[in-house]
DNA sequence: TTGCGTGCAAAGGTTTTGCATGGCA
DNA sequence: TGCCATGCAAAACCTTTGCACGCAA
């Protein structure tokens, strides 16, 4: 493996600003707007890249909540292994929660057991409403 | 509410279509080919203005599986409950299982009443790994 | 020096929009 | 007849790719 072991400048600043974000997810626009902002432009290609390796190698985590609005990046804190995590992202107002529970491990069980499926539990978001955008609708 | 009340050929056709592929998830790409072969072409705006409304509506259902291949949808058959609906969609392979399994409440009920959250099961997808791909590696 | 990383421009694909025309009620 | 729906083309939008140059090791 040869890719992305070079540490580029780019690169530097790409992960500084996505661990400044911490939880948050963010679009490569957001992303590109503020380097620009902050006399650091880079390439849009660069930054496609540079994410695209960094979410193989498993250090960021890319949501696609709906085609309009593009993907969203988060970085991985190795501090916290999301593995016993849920990840819901309410589709209203697009926060992202945490949510640290056992119950995801029966899951994963079932779903192995009844379905021979393993999921892949830093790729899987549950999306839905969240208490504080009312469940009125729908 | 004035929108979508005109009972026109095209609306017609294409709920047949979506009708008729049942569970299936299918793309605006299909829709447009399948009418296009059947001697009824109908405008790509056209089936995105009519599907949006369907959606809206309530009668179909879209799915936003990955921003590359674009959205897929399906119609919403009332006599099956689609409660019960797991998608499956594999990293690997990109194959998309859609599974109807009674665990999927429990998990829904779950996260309700100890996370307060609502899944949309139309909108969540579960990633893994398929079982003809192998799941023990990543 | 070697080869990956970068950046620009162009291409690729999906979805939306403007506007004139056609069709339902 | 009054609007809404349609369809074509163009635009908007996000993302990828080709290629030459720059830079890390």
């Amino acid at each position: 493996m040869k890719k992305n072991n070079y540490n580029t400048k780019q690169k530097e600043l790409l992960l500084n600003y996505l661990r400044e974000c911490g939880e948050n997810h963010i679009t490569v626009q957001e992303i590109s707007a503020y380097l620009t902002n902050n006399g650091n432009p880079m390439g849009i290609s660069t930054i496609y890249r540079q994410l695209d390796r960094l979410v193989e190698q498993g250090t960021v985590r890319k949501y696609i909540l709906d085609g309009r609005s593009g993907a969203c990046y988060q970085y991985i804190n190795e501090e916290k292994t999301c593995n016993s995590h849920f990840h819901l992202k309410c589709v209203n107002c697009g926060t992202l929660f945490h949510v640290d529970c056992s119950f995801l491990s029966e899951i994963d069980s079932h779903i192995m057991e009844h379905h021979r499926f393993a999921i892949d539990n830093s790729k899987t978001v549950f999306y839905g409403v969240c208490e504080s955008c009312g469940g009125e609708c729908q």
